[in-house]
RNA sequence: GGGCGAUUAGCUCAGUUGGCUAGAGCGCUUCCCUUACAAGGAAGAGGUCACAGGUUCGAGUCCUGUAUCGCCCA
């Protein structure tokens, strides 16, 4: 006999032992295996910046999901994990951590000790989201985790940055990037924020070149008058349209520029209608010099300075720079005006210093071909995007071909495998390099220096004592590599062995490639579905596929499937930053995994967004308070740490926030969602209907269970269980993750648990019923559980092993042993002759007719314990139905049928109701309030009148009769004639109330 | 500025190619601790489907415009 199960589900007691039991077991393990297919998923690599947030439940939730059904489908289902070295976040991260720590720049560790010291904070959080991962259920081939620095991951950046650039593909060229003066690095965009500043607005003028005007212009930094190499104005401008082709000065250098004419650039009605060009330090001038073909002159040095392009004015800082300069432009009488303004000025995230656009040497790869192909590959459908919106943002984005800057100034990741060698010659090269492979060599004019790639570090001194090799600083986009993240973990450019694994312990598992190659690339890519939501469209899904295609010749995944996005309740996005991210974790371990798990997929459907609206749980009481904006946004004031009351029990506490911590030993109010209670809810409720399964299977016996021996309710749930596994695996084909949830739980609740399990129940008790009862019981409660093994694991193992011990044997309708795992048991695929609309029908009559008679109960208030009868008016044919069924309305509404057919009379003193295919009535001499039930009985008439004269309107409307199709027009009479049966019986209902 | 999406019950969301008397969960009201489950059961109240036009026999669903919100790109 089995072991005790208690009343509720206890997510913790389960979950501890259930992952170790998979994992020992080898299921998650995926091999090539010709006798089956493949089905592969790469993770969306999580970065090792932070812990996993909802973001990545939600994204590792349907992963998972997806794999667990696969598998249970046949496949070879490899889900392969790994995280990202994440470049410019972790660095920064470390860096932050270093200076408020320490008080220490990486300029004060170098290079070295800096990188170490991200190695460190790489190895801790890469365990740590591994194990959260692992928390989720995620059944992950964890031997193969890849990292995106490894070995394996390297080799392949390396050898796919050969290929570029021995294809040409790579080149280095200039840049406007954001300058970090203060911290002399270029950053990205998402690292500005923009802020106004006060600030001043200055007009100068320049003179005109062979004459006596001058043209004005207005700026808000005059020091760029330095880098100036154009004046423009508008084409249409009559201002100025007889200046265009000439010349002007630039006093300050005695330089000569030409006035140009550029619709883009500048607007007529805007201060002077001129403007000055500074192609290398701002990005709208940057993109006109582009298309007007203008120098480019940068003026800046890393520091903030002024370079030797600034003539006098060289060394300066470029503040001091600005006053000498309004000085000097005034004094050589070229000053107009200035204006005190604000300014909307980009500052650096991490300095917090203003940026100054940058002109700076960076790699590129070059898009056009690349692009085009990967653009072709959506077009023609080997990659297909789910919902099929998406497809648009990838083909939009590709098709602009914008090459792709690969350098980031960063110590942290792939360094740029890039020599320089400014001494040597050609021969020196072919003597060194001539017959090795993975080593190239390209002379660049620009720089006056050969470029080298190699594949493998090389000595500063390969090329001999008096060539100097000088590797490139920069390292790679972090895009890179996580663009061959698909080929790359299975092995790629590996085509010998399998790529390497390790055990549980880290101990490296030996080659199992035997001389056959790595069949691991070449059984599992392309992989079958990439699951990732909607913002790195760009940034990540368009280059994984032009990887894809220039690596492997074939695209990395057929499907993309794009889940919608978490918002907070007031429709923000959710992150720690802002106060209002949930930690997954802490959800887990208040409402269960698979709680967790099932309520997340159930919000994953075809929409971009999902609110989560959160609260604090009051630690006193457990009640939960919801966020508001102020609590976002609370920090301490007058050294109080800001405090949360609960409203239910009136005590108040601190509660978890990003700008404080609380003090130590308080009472924390820490964040959680109640949405979640959903998935634990029915947790909960599969939990007890399957206790009280367990709780009766004394004397089971598997055997086959005959169609002679299927009552009208089996025959009804093996229809609807057909439907609804025929349904999950339509829906899941097609990511609708949320309709298969809804499926799922609306069955097993409302059909499963409200209707079978009760109509079961008196076959249970009685001892010749009781043997098929029972192997039915237990075959679709078998069939239930392999259905939502996908979506909550845990809690289907543990009961499929305690349906194990107590019915081994079982089946629907012929009994054969179970698997030893609900994570390995086959998906149900249930015969469709299952399905009965007919049968289903019949038995929606007998649940209409018992809620009826419930609501009189209930309206009535007559208490449970009391029997009710029942006098049925309806067809002979529904009667006999009914009468077959007759034992259900005692046990599902307490009360008994005493009359059915079409020639039952209403009783005196009766209640009754109306349905659109019988009335009935229940007497109840002296209960009824005749007052209240002539009112109810009014309303419920004026409700029917409203819809007759509805269908009627609709009915006379000639063109409605002659115009809509015949099955429509059919249908409205049907429901007509029902509803004026209905009517009928109401109102004869009344007169006899009246008549008393 | 361009693109995508959202707006349906107090809250969070479903509503397939137009064809119902617009649904669910939570919350709320009433009754019930009935031997699977109070994280439950039975019943109930609650909606001019953002607004304005249009197409159609028929619009929550299609088209146009407006408003509000969110995201992506520039």
């Amino acid at each position: 006999m089995t072991t005790e199960i208690p009343k509720q589900y206890d997510p913790k007691t389960v979950q501890s032992k259930w992952f170790d039991f998979w994992q020992e077991r080898g299921y998650f393990d995926a091999n090539p295996n010709p006798a089956k297919k493949p089905h592969t998923i790469m993770i969306p690599l999580p970065n090792v910046t932070g812990a996993l947030h909802m973001g990545h439940a939600l994204n590792c939730t349907l992963q998972d999901l997806l794999t667990r059904w696969r598998r249970m489908q046949g496949y070879e289902a490899l889900w392969m994990p790994g995280t990202d070295h994440a470049g410019i976040a972790t660095q920064a991260v470390v860096e932050r951590r270093m200076l408020e720590e320490e008080g220490l720049t990486r300029h004060d560790v170098g290079r070295e000790a800096l990188v170490n010291r991200i190695w460190k904070w790489k190895d801790a959080y890469e365990q740590r989201i591994l194990s959260q991962l692992k928390q989720l259920g995620s059944s992950c081939d964890w031997r193969r985790t890849r990292f995106t620095l490894d070995p394996v991951c390297s080799r392949a950046v390396r050898h796919t940055f050969f290929r570029l650039f021995r294809d040409g593909l790579i080149y280095r060229g200039k840049r406007l990037v954001n300058w970090d003066a203060y911290l002399q690095t270029a950053v990205a965009d998402d690292e500005v924020f923009h802020e106004e500043v006060q600030g001043a607005f200055w007009t100068f003028t320049y003179p005109v070149v062979g004459s006596d005007e001058k043209i004005a212009f207005s700026t808000t930094r005059p020091e760029t008058m330095l880098g100036d190499t154009a004046v423009c104005v508008h084409p249409d401008d009559d201002r100025y349209r007889h200046l265009v082709g000439k010349k002007v000065r630039i006093p300050l250098v005695d330089r000569e520029i030409p006035i140009i004419a550029d619709g883009q650039l500048a607007k007529m009605d805007m201060g002077t209608g001129a403007v000055k060009v500074t192609p290398a330090h701002d990005p709208n001038d940057y993109a006109c010099a582009l298309r007007n073909n203008l120098p480019m002159i940068n003026i800046l040095n890393p520091d903030g300075t002024i370079n030797e392009n600034g003539g006098k004015y060289a060394g300066m800082d470029r503040y001091k720079a600005r006053e000498q300069i309004v000085r000097d432009m005034e004094a050589m009488g070229h000053f107009v005006s200035v204006e005190e303004r604000l300014i909307d000025l980009a500052h650096s995230d991490r300095s917090k210093t203003p940026i100054e656009p940058f002109l700076s040497d960076q790699w590129f790869v070059k898009m056009a071909d690349l692009a085009q192909a990967a653009i072709e590959a959506v077009e023609d459908g080997r990659v297909r995007f789910f919902p099929e919106r998406y497809a648009r943002t990838y083909l939009d984005w590709l098709g602009e071909k914008r090459d792709w800057c690969i350098s980031r100034q960063l110590w942290w990741g792939h360094r740029i495998p890039i020599w320089y060698c400014n001494t040597c010659t050609e021969e020196d090269l072919k003597r060194a390099f001539g017959d090795r492979d993975g080593v190239c060599y390209r002379y660049d004019d620009d720089h006056k220096t050969w470029l080298i790639c190699s594949e493998t570090d090389l000595k500063g001194d390969e090329l001999g004592p008096d060539h100097k090799l000088i590797q490139d600083e920069d390292v790679l986009d972090t895009w890179f590599s996580s663009a061959l993240w698909p080929h790359a973990t299975l092995g790629w450019p590996d085509r010998e062995h399998n790529p390497p694994m390790v055990d549980r312990d880290g101990n490296p598992i030996p080659d199992d490639s035997g001389g056959q190659g790595n069949q691991v690339l070449e059984y599992f890519y392309p992989t079958s579905v990439l699951v990732t939501s909607r913002d790195i469209i760009t940034l990540w899904v368009a280059r994984m596929v032009l990887t894809g295609l220039y690596n492997m010749g074939d695209v990395p995944f057929h499907h993309v499937c794009v889940h919608p996005k978490i918002l907070d309740g007031f429709g923000q996005t959710m992150s720690k930053s802002k106060g209002n991210g949930v930690d997954p974790m802490d959800l887990i371990d208040k409402y269960g995994t698979d709680a967790v798990r099932f309520t997340i997929a159930s919000l994953a459907g075809e929409t971009q967004d999902v609110r989560l609206p959160v609260g604090y749980e009051c630690p006193h009481c457990g009640h939960v308070i919801p966020q508001t904006l102020e609590h976002q946004k609370a920090v301490p004031a007058g050294g109080e740490k800001p405090r949360i009351t609960c409203p239910k029990c009136k005590k108040s506490s601190q509660f978890s926030s990003p700008w404080f911590d609380p003090d130590p030993g308080e009472k924390v109010a820490r964040m959680v969602s109640e949405r979640f209670e959903y998935g634990r809810n029915f947790c909960n409720k599969l939990w007890n209907a399957a206790r009280f399964a367990l709780l009766n299977l004394e004397g089971y016996s598997p055997a086959e269970v005959t169609p002679d021996q299927l009552r009208l309710e089996d025959r009804w749930i093996l229809s609807r269980l057909s439907a609804v596994a025929a349904d999950v695996t339509a829906l899941l084909d097609r990511y609708h993750f949320d309709d298969a949830t809804r499926t799922l739980r609306e069955f097993v609740w409302n059909e499963f648990c409200d209707w079978y399990l009760e109509m079961l129940k008196p076959r249970l008790r009685s001892q010749s019923d009781r043997p098929v009862a029972q192997r039915m019981l237990v075959g679709v409660l078998d069939v239930i559980i392999r259905l939502l093994q996908p979506f909550i694991p845990f809690i289907t193992e543990e009961l499929w092993q305690r349906l194990n011990e107590a019915a081994k044997d079982r089946g629907l309708l012929a009994p054969q042993p179970a698997a030893d795992s609900a994570i390995i048991a086959p998906w149900p695929n249930l015969p469709a002759e299952w399905q009965d609309k007919t049968l289903e029908r019949r038995f929606q009559k007998l649940q209409e007719t018992i809620i009826a008679v419930r609501n009189v109960r209930a309206f009535y208030s007559i208490p449970p314990a009391t029997q009710l009868r029942l006098h049925l008016r309806c067809s002979d044919e529904m009667a006999a139905e009914m009468q077959e069924v007759a034992g259900q309305f005692k046990n599902l509404a307490r009360t008994l049928l005493e009359a059915a057919g079409a020639k039952v009379e209403r009783p005196a003193g009766a209640v009754s109701f109306s349905l659109r295919d019988a009335d009935g009535f229940v007497p109840l001499e002296g209960i009824i309030d005749r007052e209240a039930e002539i009112q109810r009985k009014q309303k419920e008439a004026d409700k029917l009148r409203k819809f007759i004269a509805g269908h009627e309107k609709k009915l006379a409307n000639r063109q409605f009769v002659e115009k809509a199709p015949p099955e429509v027009v059919n249908n409205v009479r049907e429901t007509l004639e029902g509803l004026k049966g209905q009517l009928q019986s109401v109102e004869e209902a009344l007169a006899g109330l009246r008549e008393g």
